[in-house]
DNA sequence: AATATAAGATAGTGAAACTATCCAGGCAAG
DNA sequence: CTTGCCTGGATAGTTTCACTATCTTATATT
């Protein structure tokens, strides 16, 4: 299909996806002749991932760009890969000391790995939480962890029988675009356990 | 204290600050003199907060406002306020409609409330999932559902002994603020399943 | 041959979040 | 008391991001 049609399909205008091949988020289409170019099913299927990413997610193209060049070209190991994943989504924390992650990584008697994002961004977490002025101890962190720990086993399990490059791009994308509904069904539990509580306390 | 003094106790640039006022977002210090004025610590607080939201939870300056807006003159209700707060944090979800979320929703037998700005983001992140490629199925869903729902209940039990301002301010923030934790923990639970194999298969 | 459309390059736009400059009025040191 | 620096407040400028519009050249299509 030429570009005209990919824009129809895909509902971005043409100017944007020129954008897009401009910042090298989407390749370009084969060239047939010096002004025409072939664009493909894949095309279409890159700008739905962008879309995603970026309007659901609300990623900055920066962050857009390395999760499709984690997907494109993984790592030597998936492991690897899922950990620059990581560092490609919010909440986006620099190098600082990680003291209070650690701590309670550790209470929790979680792996500890100082290499990993995932690791900062709780220190960043744990920072914007006491800087609200809200509470963050041992206790709070396993209300959280018990459950979490549950869904992360049971995510990886359907993971097992794909092949290593599925199963790296599943967890990239689905790591990032899981959590959007995680939160809004937390924000319905809560909802919900309001709603069937019968006693006239309202929170 | 006057502006130099909250600034530098903030780490906030003095025009920022200015900035904040202007926006609406800081009150006014009480002004002592044509050209001075006293802030206290409930600017600093109130400093702290914006930036906990603005850079951790990286909201829209917008959205930062309607929060503050929430705890400072509540609804009439702590769970009309809640709702008001849920729609101020990302996914940002336009009215469609909510089918698939609605389906999901029932088949969880949770409870259904359209007016809920939740189940718009459960729409949306749902929309998004299956753009990039990825399952939502019953399956899928009820994977998530337990263990949040027994994380909301757990999150809700130590409102009870709060009058029903600090109620309302702890849901209100608290639903903004443990969310990158829960996000953090989830991924460092990814890492932790993945370590602890004692298998040769990497993901 | 005339017209339309495509690809690719370059430049322009609009919103968001600051940041810098300006000015008049105090306060404090010498 | 006066000189000079700081303040509050207003206005204007800057930077970044994510497009969007225009332009050029060339090639399909009728």
């Amino acid at each position: 299909m030429r570009i005209s049609e990919l824009s129809e399909r895909s509902g971005i205008p043409v100017a944007s996806i020129k954008f897009y091949i401009r910042e090298g988020m989407l390749p370009r289409g084969a060239a047939t002749s010096a002004t025409r170019a072939e664009y493909g099913d894949e095309h279409l299927a890159r700008l739905r991932v962008i879309q995603a990413l970026s309007d659901v997610r609300a990623l900055p193209l920066a962050r857009v760009k390395e999760i499709l060049t984690l997907i494109d070209e993984p790592d030597q190991t998936p492991y690897a890969t899922l950990g620059k994943a990581v560092s490609a989504l919010p909440p986006y924390a620099e190098e600082t000391d990680t003291d209070r992650a650690r701590e309670t990584i550790e209470r929790l008697g979680l792996t500890y790995d100082e290499r990993f994002a995932a690791v900062a961004q709780l220190e960043a977490a744990i920072r914007g939480i006491e800087a609200a002025g809200l509470a963050w101890d041992a206790e709070t962190a396993a209300r959280y962890a018990g459950p979490l720990l549950q869904i992360a086993a049971a995510e990886l399990i359907p993971l097992a029988h794909l092949s290593e490059s599925e199963q790296v791009s599943y967890a990239v994308l689905g790591t990032a675009m899981y959590e959007p509904a995680i939160l809004a069904l937390r924000r319905l539990a809560h909802q919900h356990v309001l709603a069937t509580r019968e006693t006239d306390d309202d929170m």
